[in-house]
RNA sequence: GCGCCCGUAGCUCAGCUGGAUAGAGCGGCAGCCUCCGGAGCUGUAGGUCGGGAGUUCGAAUCUCUCCGGGCGCGCCA
């Protein structure tokens, strides 16, 4: 609603622009005004127009508001100091409009969006990081889907890689495993937090004997190659722990749709298809000389190009500085992970001229099915790939090798895939020194003065996701017991599951993406404050009012309600505000797309259900002798909780009955 | 060395398409249950927006520079 009216005005705005004084603005700036007395939005544009009008922005203003005429849905535009334009709107209008559900329409871009996120290497059980990770994905695709796109979740597996190979070393050559003993492991519970451990002690086995390491290049060998015990036996692995990590996800109701694995990429030869067009492009040259000898080289991306052809006439050939080299393919032929990565890009935007098979792997509680990559796959299956703009997130520490491989597109001439490419970057989720010392990590005294400490699986240090939510529902659960003993066994542990899960979405989604997560119990188990918890509860006290009162929150109708006049004046400006901020929701939805960071939703849920435990206080509902004035405040309540179970659906959380 | 990110209250962070008095949570201090009210509410203290220069009518926000911290930069993934 608000989005709906900023547009129109925006749109007014331009209008008369171009007709007092034939100006085409890029971008008219709307804010708002500081109190909300002043209006719903301010134009600060008679500032800007000064100069190039060379008249004082009060004239200008003057001018604004005197001739743009009246605008649908707004009362009026007035001047405030030294040249703001504020504009109010119709309370009573917009207020009906929003009690009734009026959603305005807004247009929808054409085509599929794929969101890949998590993409956690299937080879130990997952922590904080890829908490973060998948939270944030997962939002986004919420975020996406709340806005009306399509979307398409996948969950890259590189399930023939290094680390997968590491603990296939640790069962066969540290544990002495057979693959009969390993088939029994893997069918255990948390079978990813035995790999967990054995994963940090492949990785101390090799630093104590150099020659250990050929252990590794073999296995890592014999899984690339396919069809032989060893691979068989890290498919076994990663298979078991991929399950690991989908069931881990699910407790935080983080789904995907399709699982494309590496070993496919390889089978099916998707480097073979997209080397053929590199080559044919020009994006990749040999190079026959010099430190990459041998090896098929792509400009690395953000390096500047010293010689082009344009620059040089058209006639000679670009040269590539070394250091401006990324290696693709090795000189024994071989291809690197970018070269995958490219390949695979290539097919999301289905200019790959290949496909994976496809089979069912995973079937959710609610019927969902995931699938998987498969050499040969399921004659029926849903359509993957082929889409018009992708998501990947992908921590700050690839960007680089994202940009190359946004760059590869570019030079295959799909400039346009290439802007539709979007590496959705976040920093990592890191440890207080405090909380690393509490682990007991032995800290050095520059370690203690540090901001934080970086998690590392191939220690075995960290903080494991399940164990994470598990303390979450543990804690929560001890408060839910003391405050609602009268319920039943179930309901008290689910309650205390909804709860822990807003609480650690809420936590994930607090700070924006570029912000380090320095990790503390402490933080991240607190329900209070700027937290999940506090956000549920608000929708639950108003929840207890409907209930109390004996009406239906749901269906709870506004007709018959004089708005204009509960909104007037000085106590209308107080609740006004509350109803404003529910109708914003859309907005912030399409600027936490536009920019890419969900945290701004998190900040609206937090002020949204800020305001309305203020109202709360403030407002006895029930005990409101006027009848109309009653039937208003429910309206309200009826409203924000509305949108506040809305907000905070797009984030992965429910709501309680009860708190 | 090159590239990217960060530096705002005691702590953790918002605010950055330039705009009206720089905000929130936590922590501190002082208060609030006539109940739809305590996973809450109210008040209060707390800030050279890392330093400097520039652009501008106007800079936490843009530019440059310096300082401090982090992360990348491999024929690893």
């Amino acid at each position: 609603m608000y989005r709906h009216l900023e547009r129109r005005l925006t749109e007014s705005v331009r209008e008369f622009l171009q007709r007092a004084y034939s100006l085409d603005l890029a971008t008219i700036v709307i804010e708002q005004p500081p109190k909300i007395e002043f209006g719903e939005y301010a134009l600060p544009i008679a500032f800007e127009l000064a100069r190039k009008l060379r008249k004082a922005p009060r004239k200008i203003a003057e001018e604004i508001v005197a001739g743009i005429g009246s605008v649908p849905g707004f009362e009026r535009f007035e001047i405030a100091g030294a040249g703001y334009i504020n504009v109010r709107v119709h309370r009573a209008e917009v207020a009906a409009a929003l009690a009734a559900d009026q959603i305005p329409s807004s247009d929808v871009p054409p085509g599929k969006v794929l969101v890949e996120h998590s993409s956690i290497n299937p080879n130990k059980a997952a922590h904080i990081g890829h908490l973060r990770n998948a939270i944030l994905g997962d939002t986004f695709v919420r975020l996406l889907r709340f806005a009306g796109r399509e979307v398409d979740i996948q969950n890259y597996i590189d399930n023939t890689g290094v680390q997968v190979a590491d603990v296939v070393v640790g069962f066969l050559h540290l544990e002495n495993k057979s693959r009969a003993q390993i088939e029994v492991l893997a069918a255990a519970p948390r079978f990813d937090f035995c790999c967990w451990d054995l994963y940090a002690r492949a990785s101390q086995w090799y630093t104590e004997d150099k020659q250990n390491l050929q252990a590794r290049a073999t296995t890592l060998h014999a899984i690339e190659e396919g069809n032989n015990e060893t691979a068989q036996i890290a498919d076994l692995i990663s298979t078991a722990v991929l399950r690991r990590h989908l069931e881990t996800m699910d407790r935080l109701d983080i789904e995907y749709d399709f699982l494309p694995r590496e070993s496919e990429i390889l089978h099916l030869h998707f480097w073979d298809a997209a080397f053929a067009k590199l080559k044919e492009a020009g994006v990749l040259t040999y190079e026959s000389e010099g430190k990459n000898k041998g090896c098929w080289v792509m400009r690395r991306a953000g390096t500047s190009k010293t010689l082009t052809t344009e620059d040089t006439g058209g006639t000679e050939e670009d040269k590539l500085a070394e250091e401006d080299q990324k290696v693709i393919v090795r000189s024994n032929g071989t291809v690197g992970y970018v070269g995958k990565d490219i390949a695979y890009h290539m097919w999301k935007f289905g200019l790959l001229g290949r496909d994976f098979g496809y089979r069912k792997f995973y079937r959710y509680p609610n019927g969902h099915e995931c699938w998987i990559s498969s050499t040969n796959g399921e004659k029926d299956h849903p359509h993957f790939g082929d889409v018009a703009e992708i998501y990947n997130v992908i921590d700050a520490r690839q960007a680089e090798a994202q940009n190359t491989v946004a760059e590869s597109l570019r030079g295959l001439g799909h400039g346009e895939a290439a802007d539709r490419y979007t590496h959705f970057s976040y920093e990592m989720v890191a440890l207080t020194p405090r909380c690393a010392a509490d682990l007991g990590y032995e800290l050095t005294e520059e370690d203690k003065t540090r901001p934080w400490i970086e998690v590392s699986g191939r220690k075995g240090f960290g903080v494991k996701a399940d164990d994470l939510m598990d303390v979450l529902v543990s804690s929560a659960r001890k408060e839910v017991d003391s405050r609602h003993p009268e319920l039943s066994e179930t309901e008290r542990a689910t309650i205390a599951t909804q709860i822990a899960i807003g609480a650690l979405r809420y936590f994930m989604l607090k700070y924006t993406k570029p912000s380090v997560i320095a990790f503390d119990f402490k933080d991240a188990l607190s329900f209070e404050g700027e937290t999940g918890p506090y956000a549920q509860y608000a929708v639950v006290r108003a929840t207890n009012i409907f209930r109390k009162g004996g009406f239906d929150a749901d269906t709870f109708s506004a007709s018959g309600i004089d708005f204009a006049q509960n909104l007037a004046g000085e106590s209308g400006n107080e609740i006004w505000e509350l109803w404003l901020t529910a109708a914003k929701t859309s907005y912030v939805v399409s600027q936490c797309i536009a920019t890419a960071e969900p945290a701004y939703l998190a900040k609206h849920a937090f002020q949204l259900a800020q305001l309305f435990n203020t109202f709360y206080h403030r407002h006895p509902i029930l005990a409101e002798a006027d009848e109309d004035r009653k039937k208003f405040l429910l309206a309200t309540a009826a409203v924000v909780r509305r949108e506040l179970i809305r907000v905070l659906a797009a984030m992965g959380i429910t709501v309680p009955p009860v708190m």
